[in-house]
DNA sequence: TACGCGTGAGTGAGTGTTCACTCGCTTGGG
DNA sequence: CCCAAGCGAGTGAACACTCACTCACGCGTA
């Protein structure tokens, strides 16, 4: 997408506008963001918007399409750290706390992907999203698995479980923000320590 | 829930728009709900739910209110079983798969809490239904630690995670339906073994 | 240098639709 | 004959999206 000098800021309308749209969703929410939002985040004007794409959705769907790309190099990065502190630094970016700043982007893609079964658009980029970080996490535990830091657990059933857990800790502990921050951190941290192997 | 006559159905208004609510919602999900698709599934009309209720949100909470009454009966019905048995039994209702009539259901309900943060009506019964769900976990992990079945795990912190991993699989298994079933199943079944006492 | 012209980028003011909620009216049981 | 229970037909607001338009510019020509 970028022209190969990338001297002087090309700044990309596209990519601004999906920018905005990171930022609109995390203020607002999915069912609360209107193109006026959008478009508040934005420089420019609501009919501007639709200049450079063809709905709402099709938007966010840009937008999705960024943050899969960003999670899986986030997630990879760290590529000379041991598996267990790779793992351990996976789950620090993935259990959000009610008040940090990913809190409220991480509400709203939990919002988006219950409208998935409804909205065609949405689904495949939130596939990508969340496939990306299922195989991260996935990389890193049979990397560990294969060099003998874990026990010979499955890497697929475990990224599976971590994954969900970390998603569904969105719901009660920063949605809700019940009171569950030292547990679900307890918790995720006793689940890493049965992984490691002997004991 | 029932009377205990059970025998001329006494059919409470409210009760029945509560059940109409359920059906729909598992149907239509939250936002895609409207009054019409609601009265549709009761048999009077749209009109005549505002006789019982003040607002549409009120409606949904009262559902949600039952909701919680029902899954805290749910998970602390069969006691005379073992703790192991009786927390797979939960986990068996708690993971729910695509295609399971709760399906619906749990998507919606996730469609709920992401609401959480910008509706204080639902944010209460929320709490409810998720606090008393984390109760009969808890109890029932402590009650097997008690007894010698699980190892001298922290109840709360394995609780939190447990559901936690339940009410995230709902994204990506049930909304994105990505084919993570047997996986799913696998890691959180090897997590309940690595809860076991001695090994 | 000066001029007109095509075009990419953007705008302000609508427009049609969807929806929660209201209102004045009916009706049947006690 | 009263009133709880319910109805049909609105009503107004919110919102995604459209449309006719402006404007700044690069460029070929003279």
């Amino acid at each position: 997408m970028d022209d190969e000098t990338g001297d002087s800021v090309p700044p990309d309308a596209k990519a601004e506008i999906a920018e905005a749209i990171g930022a609109a969703l995390a203020k607002h929410g999915y069912e609360r963001l209107t193109t006026a939002k959008i478009a508040a985040e934005y420089d420019k004007s609501e009919a501007g918007l639709y200049y450079h794409y063809d709905s709402k959705d099709e938007m966010i769907a840009a937008f999705l399409d960024g943050a899969a790309a960003a999670q899986a190099a986030e997630l990879t990065d760290d590529d000379r750290e041991d598996s267990e502190t790779r793992l351990r630094a996976a789950c620090e970016r993935l259990f959000v706390a009610p008040g940090d700043e990913r809190a409220g982007l991480h509400v709203a893609v939990m919002e988006l992907l219950s409208h998935a079964p409804y909205n065609e658009t949405l689904r495949d980029p939130l596939r990508e999203l969340e496939g990306a970080t299922l195989d991260a996490l996935a990389d890193i535990i049979r990397e560990g698995v294969g060099d003998g830091t874990f026990r010979e657990v499955d890497p697929d059933a475990t990224a599976a479980f971590l994954l969900a857990a970390a998603d569904g800790s969105t719901g009660f502990h920063v949605a809700l923000e019940m009171d569950v921050g030292a547990d679900l951190r307890r918790g995720w941290s006793a689940y890493v320590d049965s992984l490691l192997a002997d004991g």
